[in-house]
DNA sequence: ATCTGGCACTCACGCACAGCGAGTGCCAGG
DNA sequence: CCTGGCACTCGCTGTGCGTGAGTGCCAGAT
């Protein structure tokens, strides 16, 4: 077990370390922070800390890091969450308020995320199988194309073309959007598929393997892989901190271009609260010295998606957690209103 | 004037640079191309494009590199367009094929340039203002909230929010959506202003106000500002050429962020043809030492946006603008089906 | 037990310096 | 007008050394 005044060191080693960017000493250490003691203790304490995996030496006779585990530990027990200022509430709403769409929310909360904390920042959109249904419209393009418009409660719209096997006319159609939004309008996605299961029976035996087919495309719209979007901004900020990774800035630009890795990086937690992971804790290989913070958004209680922000082991946690956790309030709420 | 020879070393040089990377001389460049002549020879060459502005070196006693101007005349006098090779045009289709959505087609072409230049890609949504409208859709939200819908023949749908000064009867709004609907389908967006001027006249007084209001905002969705967006990958590409322009990295990614600036970079150009920007043609400061390869694309003749990647001004030219050029096309194709 | 001051040691960093080699401009001769 | 020769430039690379921040350890103080 750790006593007070060590951890009170690897607090004292993260913070100055995340401010300098450069590794701390000892003698450093004591002249910045009221720890009571000289150099030579703080000293035995490093060492006692090193043993422990908490922090480490780049090179014999330099100062020190923190270890991803010393951040971890940092998260965990030694930092809070830093509520942000009024003045950024405010910047924050409105700067949402403006939004006219719910690209436009996306596209404004990726800046603002970017701008707040000075990372790289990743948006999902909501996701439609966490979402109800607030509409769906059916457009004949031609006699046998239609064309599916899914709304969502979120502001979510899914298009989708159909080619039927057989022509299909106009009364057939307005009936079909009638029948299936009676069934689905303020239903959750989820539950769509067993809502419309039987809906061909309705139809004419000429009509039902067009009424299949459209409803087929609408479950395929369901489906994980194409459903989840994701908006990234922010990524010119990689570069502040790229004279210590000119080797690292690459992958990592990689793999934030993978939809696949990034949607993981969000997904990988819990619903409450600010999730972090920090450094080898993603799987990705190319973001082993980055850490994420993301937290889950939605209208009401329960997360419609996910947002956070992307950068390096050394960060400024209780700032990011706060900006991360205050702009996804925010958007919950414009999309409660919208 | 310049002798036909002298443009050949041009030409050489700008080949040699854009392969090695590195300053050219004279001597590598009569090993490695059959001029006919000695390095002596080529060195007063060089002389004269020197004096003339096309090329410039880096340090006294170094080889030469080819100046922005130096590029633009290779370009427009010295290299083709290289088409695509049948493989590389397979390719393409089959990706391009296998899009569900104008949202899909977009990602797909952006990835896909990203690829096959290994560059920047950008990709302009269809531009509202030159689609036709396919449908209007009006939906009540609440009695007097509407959600307005529109959806382009190019497969891009554009989703509003309207808050009504009177709550609107379900009648009123299947009204309305009729008589706009049979208006404007299949027209141009620029018509659609002076198509729907005198249609609140065609409701009763009460509900003038209302209709007045969904039209405005309908009208909004029209103007330039919000109406533009734009779909950006492969930046990780840039750290290809990092380790020339460290410094210049961060105002590439910086510039590349503003959808502003991407949309004049994309815009500043005649219709016809692929179009090349060098360096400093670039109005913006950050984008001086890189190029641009534009195109329009479209369904039809005329292009409804463009596409085309961002790269430094060392690249290959002909290879790049054959594939921005290609791609295009496809992507017109794609667009020309749904 | 725990802390402190002192001390010898390590090693990254910065700087000066020298040698190399690719590349140049110029000039005299073909 | 082209070519071979020649002296010169100058960026790049590698080496060597001094400096200083930082460390580990130990003996003595509290």
């Amino acid at each position: 077990m750790l006593s007070e005044r060590r951890l009170e060191v690897l607090r004292a080693i993260v913070q100055d370390y995340v401010g300098t960017e450069e590794p701390v000493g000892s003698k450093a250490l004591t002249e910045r922070h009221r720890l009571g003691v000289s150099p030579a203790t703080v000293r035995n304490d490093m060492a006692v800390l090193e043993d422990e995996g908490f922090i480490q030496q780049p090179h014999t006779s330099a100062g020190r890091i923190p270890t991803d585990k010393g951040y971890r530990l940092f998260v965990d027990r030694l930092a809070g969450v830093k509520p942000l200022s009024p003045a950024e509430r405010r910047a924050i709403q409105n700067f949402l308020d403006g939004a006219v769409d719910l690209d436009d929310v996306v596209a404004r909360t990726v800046r603002l995320l970017a701008q707040l904390t000075r990372q790289v920042a990743v948006v999902q959109y909501p996701s439609l199988t966490r979402s109800t249904v607030r509409h769906v419209e059916l457009l004949a393009l031609a006699p046998a194309r239609v064309m599916l418009v899914l709304i969502t409660d979120t502001g979510r719209v899914e298009q989708r073309l159909v080619d039927c096997p057989a022509p299909v006319g106009e009364t057939t159609l307005a009936d079909l959007r009638a029948r299936l939004n009676s069934r689905v309008v303020g239903r959750r996605f989820t539950d769509v598929p067993s809502l419309v299961q039987d809906l061909p029976d309705a139809f004419e035996h000429e009509d039902r393997a067009t009424v299949s087919t459209v409803l087929s495309t609408l479950l395929e719209t369901l489906v994980e892989e194409t459903e989840e979007r994701i908006m990234l901004g922010g990524t010119a900020n990689l570069t502040r901190f790229a004279h210590d990774f000119p080797l690292t800035i690459r992958p990592v630009l990689e793999a934030l271009e993978e939809q696949v890795v990034l949607l993981k990086l969000l997904g990988e937690a819990k619903d409450a609260g600010v999730t972090v992971r920090i450094g080898h804790e993603n799987a990705h290989e190319g973001l082993n010295s980055t850490s994420v913070v993301a937290v889950g958004y939605g209208s009401g209680d329960e997360a419609v998606a996910r947002l956070g922000v992307v950068g390096p082991t050394r960060m400024d946690y209780p700032g990011t957690m706060g900006a991360v956790r205050a702009v996804a309030r925010y958007v919950g709420q414009i999309l409660a209103e919208s």
